[in-house]
DNA sequence: AAGTAAACCTACCGGCGAGTAGATTACGGG
DNA sequence: CCCGTAATCTACTCGCCGGTAGGTTTACTT
């Protein structure tokens, strides 16, 4: 019998700072694998390596844990995305630039996506709230985009309109593809950004050019 | 004091039938306003007037009632889905009907849509399974429309082969804008499908042609 | 009217998990 | 080397919720 009481049972102690981001790392992997409700603080200590009332003294409540996840997540993501495009450019490849680096955060970091696409707007309350908000500011950046395409070539009232509704659908169709892309990893980011830039790109430049699809309903005889 | 006890309680007493059906539409309700988790079955035996005994013996467990939400509503989607497309048409029709009847069911069943689309996933387990599942089979779907199109005007292997990827992008921005509108109903359902149509069909028609997006960096000097 | 089966309820149990009380140990400064 | 403080733990409480035991009422049948 050795006396194993006296073995240091956990790694030597670190500042506060260091603890904070490993139980917030913990976190968003616990919350991004079954969803905020099925997580429990157990767990998130068990992961962090950290007893549970550390995880109390150092993030607050459970719902606190989860809105400092989320703020994280979601500026990592965004300051990638925000990154890797300059203003200056002409709006196509700002839009290529925004999907690439997109799709690269989200192949670089799995979790974070999980936790921000699929948690948080499961969750009723404030964070629905914020997630939607924060969705929301980038789809009118991308319709920024949108429109500032469409005033240059002359854009018509009506396309200006649904900029905005356009802008969801693609910021949609990125995002679904991101999760399609979880189940076919052998393709590339630039691949896929590629992909919607022929699907959409070439779709918003007809819209500008007046083009427009329209349903040819089979004339009744 | 009056003889309460003598009042009947509650409704008369229906056949199991009817009740089955109302616990369902209950637990639709639930589960979509707050999530699997954090629904709970007094919850659903209360909406539907019901006791909760009630609910166990005619649907059984928590998950099993999940289960026969999520199969019911899904059936009816794809129902309402298929009702409107006839695979006679041509590709671009296919679509559109296919759209205005997808945004139409939206429409009409948000607690519906909100169960498949935002709780379902969040849910691990076999659900998400069979969910993806699903979710899957309808992107093959829109992918075989895709190549259809591709093929009668002679598509290259290479579109062809990224036709599902398109098919999940569209499939998400049909999703995405499902869920703006939920923020701006002042649009009707034809309207976002020809947004969509507008948007992705001009795109696919100019890949069938062999037109692609491609970067053009600042040449360096 | 009596019998029977199905519909329906009240009232409870057991466990899980959020959150806490309070002791204990390591490190830095004097 | 010793003390204070910050870091950390063990070991609990307590409410909520999934699930059930067992009885009661209604409605149909004969």
């Amino acid at each position: 019998m050795q006396e194993k009481a006296k073995r240091p049972r956990r790694a030597r102690r670190l500042p506060r700072e260091v603890r904070e981001r490993q139980i917030l790392d913990a976190a968003v992997e616990v919350f991004s694998a079954n969803g905020y409700h099925a997580a429990s603080m157990d767990e998130v200590a068990e992961v962090a390596e950290v007893s549970k009332p550390m995880v109390y003294t150092y993030l607050g409540s459970k719902e606190d844990l989860f809105a400092k996840c989320i703020r994280r997540e979601a500026k990592r993501l965004l300051d990638a995305v925000a990154e890797g495009v300059d203003t200056d450019m002409p709006p196509d490849m700002q839009l290529w630039s925004g999907l690439r680096s997109f799709f690269s955060f989200v192949g670089d970091n799995r979790s974070s996506w999980l936790v921000l696409h699929r948690q948080a707007l499961s969750v009723g309350g404030s964070f629905a709230e914020e997630i939607s908000q924060m969705r929301a500011r980038s789809i009118e950046l991308v319709a920024a985009v949108v429109v500032a395409t469409g005033t240059r070539q002359g854009i018509g009232e009506e396309a200006e309109k649904s900029a905005e509704g356009l802008a969801a659908a693609l910021v949609g169709a990125a995002e679904s593809l991101a999760v399609w892309w979880l189940d076919h990893p052998d393709v590339s980011d630039g691949l896929l950004a590629s992909w919607l830039m022929n699907l959409v790109w070439l779709g918003f430049g007809d819209l500008v050019k007046g083009e427009v699809w329209t349903p040819n309903f089979p004339a009744p005889t």
